[in-house]
DNA sequence: ATGTATGCAAAGCGTTTGCATCATG
DNA sequence: CATGATGCAAACGCTTTGCATACAT
């Protein structure tokens, strides 16, 4: 994702406004590799304008996405979390916190023989790797 | 998973019940490839138990997943789909038309690195190939 | 006879939407 | 000043749960 005043810039030239929650919610997200939800974001921007609704998060985090400057990570059920980190990269996930860390690995092995692709057009390749954390070993 | 008989087996084995509902849920699920959803399998058994309840599917499925006879895929949004092939394997997804495709191939390159792991264990590797379906491509 | 499963409806949870008001460009 | 953004609350889609009744063991 890009630096605050670059999406502001963006957001502009594409006649959306800006406004100071949006300023705060890029803020928030800004060089952040924690995967927050929907709800932390929310609790750190509301931190900062105390009376921020929950659907403007939601919005602006919608925008980013289609704007391609935040992924959007569905990990199983319950919420989603956001991912400011666009270059590609993988996931660690632990199965006990669900804590989030990223991964840089070499996916190109997994290209696909003919025969596995059945037909398919294949654009991208997920990979999560599931596992324990080193805080929940030790516990 | 199991055949319709042994999963009555093993259900009896371990105090639950052995319902028609059941049955008809076991029997729609077996040897099936397609990965339905919930309203999938409620609609068909329906087509053979007409005022079978949805939360009777959801809770008969919840207990072949905790059985470990049928694994739960959630890919993104939306609704879980069911697939009884309890082997390794991976998944091709249509990202237009949302068609679920097993594929078998070797995933042990993604093998990473004492540096790359971060100190975490890794249990499983979840490996998506989102793509376009022969289908799809045409239309 | 005991206890688990069922159907129904209501509640739960994360997310989206409608609408009147507000404020950016 | 026009248009898009906001906050609030209600609606939404999927899933779970509470409860009285029914049925497998």
């Amino acid at each position: 994702m890009r630096t605050v005043e670059e999406l502001c810039q963006r957001f502009r030239a594409q006649g959306r406004k800006v406004t100071p929650q949006r300023r705060f919610i890029f803020q928030v997200l800004e060089n952040r590799c924690d995967h927050p939800t929907v709800e932390e974001i929310y609790d750190e921007v509301r931190a900062l304008v105390p009376d921020i609704s929950l659907a403007t998060v939601y919005n602006t985090l919608r925008e980013l996405v289609e704007l391609g400057e935040v992924r959007e990570l569905n990990l199983g059920k319950g919420r989603s979390r956001y991912d400011p980190n666009t270059t590609d990269h993988q996931h660690l996930i632990c199965v006990q916190c669900q804590t989030v860390t990223d991964v840089r690995c070499d996916t190109r092995c997994l290209e696909l023989t003919p025969e596995e692709r059945q037909g398919y057009r294949i654009l991208t390749t997920t990979v999560i790797f599931n596992g324990i954390c080193p805080a929940c070993q030790k516990a």
